[in-house]
DNA sequence: TCAAAAGATGCATTTAATATGTATCTTAAA
DNA sequence: TTTAAGATACATATTAAATGCATCTTTTGA
């Protein structure tokens, strides 16, 4: 008699830090739609290496989430309002394993199996966590009192980047 | 100004094989009550190392959820039965990140930070997660038909385990 | 009381996923 | 035509998960 092993193991059920990062540069984007903001920017705020951040925004990019634009005065921008960014579908395409759920449904061979009864079980957990993140879009988590922006730091819509030729800088770095 | 960082990352959502297989586990051990199976036995049907096996197990009683009998004639078997097993129970024991998600709840400082709008987001979806896991029990995994024990084939309830040495054991302690 | 069967514990190793870093290339605006 | 940006490719480091091995403890039954 085979193993009573499940093919393909179970589901490898995974929020990561890649995820979690591109929500939180989405949100970054959305709090400041006025302007484009560069990777180098956003990488010294998140405190992450910029490589890291570079491979990120380009999945992003692929996905159609942000729109990078090359060359001077270059840098990255929502690809679409925040309002239509929905974080279920966020999260189904960053954690590929989440968008598998579906072959779990009706008429998946599997369900008729009664071992797998607990892949169905943790299937439909898994629509409704992805359920409830439907439920919400990328505005939702940016909100519109501008408390965002100031716990991101970002500057205010009316400033723009202010990169002055001749620094004059009274109190020096002391660190 | 500090990076926009948040303290601890995010969820680490992650289910992991190690609760897998406590499921399947517990599934075998619900799937022949009446006797006390070996950590051998479940580790050549499941073709997983003893070893391994062996470290879950341990964690298993350690949780209360499987009763472990040293010496000759011991092995395992439930702690209690099938239909007081909740699987939401069992998630949140063995993914010791799934527990966190409480203290997400309402009084978090958390919360009332707009940046952890997204954070507030997760947690509410992770609690759906489990909500519907909390629905079903190790029971209703089991299913009462004997399909389950085919699948994973373990012998009939009323076949007692083969081991023909001339023993002729009347009654065996039941507990 | 001793031997064998079982689980318990600790540690070392392997493996795979994540995360990070470096270098080079391409694009586009000033 | 220089410079500021993103894109790509590859190498490395870090970490968690999984596995394997050796040894110890408990318990039963001869």
């Amino acid at each position: 008699m085979p193993p009573a092993t499940c093919p393909g193991g179970l589901l490898a059920m995974n929020i990561t830090q890649h995820t979690d990062y591109a929500l939180r540069l989405l949100m970054y984007l959305g709090a400041c739609p006025e302007r484009r903001v560069t990777i180098k920017e956003v990488a010294e705020r998140f405190d992450i290496s910029r490589s890291h951040l570079m491979k990120l925004v380009t999945e992003l990019v692929t996905k159609g989430f942000v729109d990078g634009a090359r060359g001077k005065g270059g840098g990255l921008r929502l690809a679409r309002a925040a309002t239509r960014i929905g974080l279920g579908d966020v999260v189904r395409q960053m954690e590929p394993s989440f968008a598998l759920v579906e072959c779990f449904g009706s008429g998946s061979h599997c369900l008729l199996d009664p071992a797998c009864r607990l892949k169905g079980a943790l299937a439909s957990a898994l629509q409704a966590f992805l359920s409830e993140l439907d439920r919400l879009t990328l505005a939702d988590l940016i909100g519109d009192d501008g408390r965002l922006q100031v716990t991101l730091g970002v500057p205010p819509a009316d400033a723009q980047a202010p990169r002055p030729t001749i620094v004059i800088r009274p109190a020096p770095p002391a660190g």
